[in-house]
RNA sequence: GCCCCCAUCGUCUAGUGGCCCAGGACGCGGCCCUCUCAAGGCCAAAACCGGGAUUCGAAUUCCCGUGGGGGCACCA
């Protein structure tokens, strides 16, 4: 039975990379019709952000990744936060001081003053402090003093460890250059390298998913395996995701929360299909996929080795994708919530819009800019009248408006059909060519050079009192 | 500084010794379609980091450079 987790920690917001580590999981663990989990590691209290729990649960809502086993769902394996697991990790820790495996450590914590760049570089020494020496009567004696201590991890001081990523490979570390880590803080807690271990094993974790940029501290985690005994997981380091300039994408650097790029106009499926293919792909050209989809077809060996850029464009591109293929209905639903309160108020057959716009929407959010013209004529100089391929000049525009404007005022019923029959019959009984008729209708009607829909589509959607009245603007405008 | 990882078009990538004077996608340019703009269709430009080695043959294997990235906390 494959297991996999997703282990955020409430530190933060849910962004692209954290997403494509999830999902990854998620990918691995439905592909192989396993369970998927989520756990809570919020071992560090003073990095606790308000918020960023619910914001990791509304994340995985939104992408669509349930999991099978979490906080709120019990699998067996619970708790599934840890700071809800402290004894677990004490008894763990103090086994591994028994073995000799780890030893108590009095040292005071150093004060890491993040110093600026001026910091010269000293040369990192690994930590082999002189606790490590204590015999164990010693070590109990200051305990029972109440001295305050940690239990560090105790690492050969020759030798090589070696582990197997399912990506990467063999990599090797030489033991002396691993630090000795703290497992138990002072305050009780485990550090992350030392519950991660302890709950993937606990939890039956098969494949363990996760950044690149733990792959140096994994040969401490191998140890720690070693030294219980136990059977490592699938290890499975995923390229990192940076910036299309190859930078490091951080918070920092801008990278966005799904939450933010949902606000931004992207689908959360489009987001999910897109940092899929963020280091990894199907072997065939197809692209466009939904999470169904992805589970049926995802397998970890096509997982990439180099870091992968993400690109806001080919983004935009896949979203656009996504909406184009969703039912007129369903995009309507969408689009809905994206239309300004000033055109629901008027009397827009809302549906007929979101039909025009659909194809030409690869954000949501450029709903409101496409359609600004409906409630509102823009400004607009009468240059917008001229255009060459359709043969539009000032006076043609002039000619034609003057003309089909008594046209339409008789036009009954005000149909879109009705509108383009009128005017093409107009235009070949007057030797115009169909564009030259309509260019200054349809500019007339939005004072735009581009609008979605063509002339017709647009005087019926602005019916026919609103269409002769800017049509007769767009006159006056030219004489 | 030390350790580790990576290296194909601008970007995402295919490619596991001959099928590759390197394929697909985004973006870019052009054409077609067309009631504008999109969408759609067609076409084009665009890459194997460098040097050795192995081999009849290397984008693919091995070394060495170079470049980029990651890690080095009582953070995850």
């Amino acid at each position: 039975m494959i297991r996999t987790r997703y282990a955020p920690s409430p530190t933060g917001f849910m962004h692209v990379g954290n997403l494509r580590t999830a999902l990854y999981a998620y990918l691995i663990a439905k592909h192989g019709n396993g369970k998927f989990l989520l756990r809570i590691e919020d071992t560090d209290s003073k990095r606790y952000v308000e918020g960023a729990l619910e914001a990791i649960y509304h994340s995985l809502i939104l992408a669509g990744l349930t999991y099978d086993e979490g906080p709120d769902k019990d699998g067996g394996f619970g708790p599934y936060v840890q700071s809800q697991r402290l004894p677990i990790y004490k008894r763990y820790a103090e086994e591994l001081v028994a073995k000799g495996e780890a030893y108590y450590c009095f040292c005071q914590k150093e004060d890491h003053v993040n110093e600026e760049e001026e910091e010269e570089e000293v040369p990192f020494v690994p930590e082999r402090n002189i606790c490590r020496l204590l015999s164990p009567q010693e070590a109990q004696a200051r305990l029972a003093d109440g001295e305050p201590a940690v239990i560090r991890q105790r690492i050969p001081d020759t030798g090589m460890t070696t582990y197997h990523d399912h990506i990467l490979g063999d990599i090797s570390f030489e033991n002396a250059l691993l630090d000795e880590q703290v497992l138990l803080k002072s305050d009780g807690y485990p550090t992350y390298n030392f519950a991660n271990v302890i709950d993937d094993h606990l939890m039956q974790i098969t494949h363990v998913v996760r950044g690149q940029e733990y792959i140096s501290s994994t040969p401490k985690y191998s140890l720690l395996y070693q030294a219980f005994g136990w059977q490592s997981p699938v290890l499975v380091h995923c390229p990192l995701i940076v910036n299309e300039d190859g930078t490091k994408m951080s918070k920092r650097k801008g990278a966005p929360t799904l939450e933010q790029m949902v606000e931004m106009g992207f689908l959360p499926a489009a987001i999910v299909n897109y940092v899929s293919l963020l280091g990894w792909n199907p072997g065939t050209t197809q692209e466009i996929f939904t999470l169904e989809e992805l589970v049926q077809v995802f397998n970890v060996d096509r997982i990439n080795k180099s870091p992968a850029g993400f690109s806001m464009e080919k983004l935009t591109w896949m979203n656009g994708e996504h909406i184009r293929r969703l039912s007129p209905e369903a995009f309507h639903e969408l689009a809905l919530s994206w239309y300004p309160d000033s055109l629901k108020k008027l009397k827009f057959d809302l549906e007929k819009i979101s039909r025009l716009i659909q194809v030409r929407t690869e954000r949501l959010s450029d709903i409101r800019t496409m359609i600004g013209f409906l409630a509102e004529l823009p400004e607009y100089e009468p240059s917008v009248f001229v255009n060459d391929k359709s043969k539009s000049t000032l006076e043609s525009s002039r000619k034609i408006l003057q003309k089909t404007i008594p046209l339409l005022e008789a036009l009954e019923p005000w149909t879109n059909e009705a509108i383009f029959t009128c005017l093409k019959t107009f235009a070949i009984e007057n030797g115009f060519k169909v564009g030259t008729v309509m260019w200054p209708i349809r500019t007339a009607c939005s004072g735009l050079e581009a609008t979605p829909g063509g002339a017709t589509e647009l005087a019926d959607l602005l019916g026919k009192e609103e269409t002769l009245k800017r049509l007769r603007l767009g006159l006056a405008k030219l004489q």
